[in-house]
DNA sequence: TAGATTGTTAATCGATTAACAATC
DNA sequence: TAGATTGTTAATCGATTAACAATC
């Protein structure tokens, strides 16, 4: 395995869509795929694909291709997705609801929980099967079961002090749907921003900017 | 202005990113900034800031800085958050009215003017106000509306089949929260993927291979 | 073996950063 | 005016693409 110390960003990123169109084709029974075949389909350059899996070590055959079963299994363990970390959702509004259900946990490498809410109402009910907590027991909870991930569906006022508790209970790593900027107010924290707001405004910049295409 | 005529991605995905920022300094009060300071702030080198802040026109002040509400403004403007694109959304089940709920439209350049579901259950419903209706209606709706947006809140599956009734209706954008890859399908669409899935997915990644930071 | 396709090195391209003259 | 900070050009850095020898 020649495999790199360093592989940069763009690289990690790219990484879920290969897993992804890997498993289109198991689903269509294609069991061997050339860097160029893929390409074609992804819409990137077969030498980006290898340059990419080589960060990772030779995972294809000279003359062959590779296998898809294989890459995708050893692009599933380099994600880690067999290891189910175990993570919170952290506000059951709507949207926490909704990614509550939307999420097939398992599949993306994680286990939800438990939830967790300001609202006094909801302590002790369910979503999805998922037990509803007070934010009041949020860090006796952390202390107790060490989840390692914290998927935040609050607003963007109480993030802050929500992020603080989290860190202290030992939560490293954020999925952040809030519109605070946590890594730049805490180190050594892994977070993954998904700012909805920004990908809209992007889409609305295009469509007012750019004539087609 | 000297403004550039070619504007790389790259510039274009910092622009929310800028007008978010601005909207905090506005709120604070604070009337002027420095791309020093503001780069403190962001994160970001100043350099870059005053780089693509050109791409569109000087808009600072030589050893003054930046007025934050002109800056804000005409940042506003670029990007084209005044004028209310018509947009609607498809798939009202959780996520899609999260979806609903959870934006403020007009706050991102956009009008929700209508939401389609499948389930003829919904048909003449309302979410946060904004009529359901079924399906079927969906093509004799753009045709008479003409929405320039539409939000995808559908499983992957249903995908290639709506996206091919919207294209044919006339809708060249799309806001995708399926796990479809619509660019790949269709040619002079304007696309912004929101794949929650791979933004899980590699935060797991860097959960399980990255040590801290 | 001949053909195909990888793994890997080298060349290119684009984006970020640094430097500095212009100027408020 | 002197000090600060922009706008812009030049230098650097990193990522993508091309090329090709290794090899199945």
């Amino acid at each position: 395995m020649p495999a790199k110390n360093y592989i940069s960003n763009s690289v990690i990123r790219r990484l879920p869509r290969y897993y992804r169109f890997l498993a289109d084709l198991q689903k269509e029974g294609t069991t061997k795929i050339s860097s160029g075949e893929l390409s074609r389909r992804m819409k990137l350059t077969a030498s980006q694909i290898r340059q990419d899996l080589n960060c990772y070590g030779g995972f294809g055959q000279q003359g062959y291709g590779y296998n898809v079963d294989v890459l995708r299994r050893e692009i599933g363990a380099i994600i880690g997705v067999e290891r189910r970390a175990p993570a919170i959702l952290i506000g059951a509004g709507n949207l926490g609801k909704a990614i509550t259900y939307f999420f097939d946990f398992p599949k993306y490498g994680c286990e939800l929980v438990g939830i967790f809410d300001i609202n006094p109402q909801l302590d002790g009910t369910e979503i999805a099967g998922i037990s509803v907590r007070n934010m009041t027991k949020l860090t006796a909870f952390c202390t107790k079961n060490k989840p390692e991930i914290a998927i935040l569906c609050i607003p963007k006022a109480s993030a802050p002090a929500v992020c603080e508790t989290l860190v202290e209970s030992g939560v490293r790593a954020f999925l952040n749907f809030s519109h605070y900027d946590i890594n730049l107010h805490f180190d050594g924290i892994i977070a993954e921003n998904v700012h909805m707001g920004d990908s809209l405004l992007t889409l609305v910049y295009n469509v007012n900017n750019r004539e087609k295409k």
